[in-house]
DNA sequence: ACGGATGTTATTAA
DNA sequence: ATTAATAACATCCG
């Protein structure tokens, strides 16, 4: 699940249920997947503080801890969420578990064990932090449009998932932004017209806002709207056309060759 | 049972 | 110098 939306709702799901409570043990059955630092200098760091706030920059979830100057970061993966309770729902895939001294605790879960997990002074010391574009809910229309000017010689797909480009934004919603937009993932940044340009800008800014709020996998998205819930399930554009699937910059990609030229 | 999967990175090719 | 294609990571799901 994890692209932006899905961290921006795990960052507020984590804020409403993790934040300002004693952490009294970590444990772990994958510490490989916790990075610039051994576990125990994890543990000794962390045990003994409160969780403070949290933020998201593109697909990361940054944690500030308090009384400590180093940051707690989550990266997902493709198969990564978070969950809290006090018992019974422990999840098999639970990589890295947070006691709270109020009997409840935190899983990181991670199915396929793509995540990562750090604890850092500085997030740059993470590259892929260092080099993060723009966040696509800030970034002004004029930003935007020079920014496609400057990568217009690239396919409209791979300049999309390119998280030193644009953060946050992965292969399911750049296929709903295209879908949106009625735009080819197929195309070249450099043969879309300016209206296209603005059309992409406005439904990134719309699938991603939209999306948040909708926040799955509670919440579910409208079929008669929606690209995402067809994927696998009737292979039909939400305008009832056969939907196409191909490899675009190296992953599956869906859409409608009637409604995206 | 086998192909595919929401991500990132390193390597190789064009 | 750019950009794209491919494989690898590790494992579950339908």
């Amino acid at each position: 699940m994890p692209e932006l939306p899905d961290v921006e709702n795990f960052k507020k799901y984590f804020k409403k249920t993790s934040l300002h409570k004693k952490v009294e043990n970590i444990e772990s059955n994958q510490k490989s997947l916790i990075r610039k630092i051994t576990f125990n200098d994890f543990k000794k760091k962390i045990i003994g503080h409160k969780f403070e706030d949290a933020w998201r920059r593109g697909k990361f979830l940054i944690i500030e801890i308090g009384g400590i100057s180093e940051k707690l970061i989550f990266h997902f993966g493709m198969t990564g969420y978070l969950s809290y309770f006090k018992q019974g729902k422990e999840s098999h895939f639970a990589k890295v578990v947070f006691n709270f001294n109020n009997g409840y605790k935190l899983e990181w879960i991670n199915k396929r064990k793509l995540g990562k997990i750090y604890l850092v002074e500085d997030i740059r010391e993470i590259s892929l932090l260092k080099n993060m574009g723009v966040e696509p809910l800030e970034i002004s229309e004029k930003e935007f449009l020079e920014l496609l000017e400057n990568n217009k010689s690239r396919g409209i797909k791979s300049f999309f998932m390119d998280q030193t480009e644009i953060a946050g934004i992965g292969n399911i919603f750049s296929d709903e932004i295209f879908f949106r937009a009625k735009i080819s993932p197929k195309s070249k940044i450099q043969d879309l017209s300016n209206s296209k340009k603005k059309a992409l800008y406005d439904k990134m800014k719309k699938v991603l806002k939209e999306a948040i709020k909708i926040g799955p996998p509670e919440g579910s998205f409208d079929p008669s709207r929606w690209l995402i819930p067809h994927r696998q399930k009737d292979m039909k554009c939400p305008n009832g056309h056969d939907l196409k699937k191909e490899t675009i910059a190296g992953r599956s990609s869906y859409y409608c060759p009637i409604c995206q030229k």
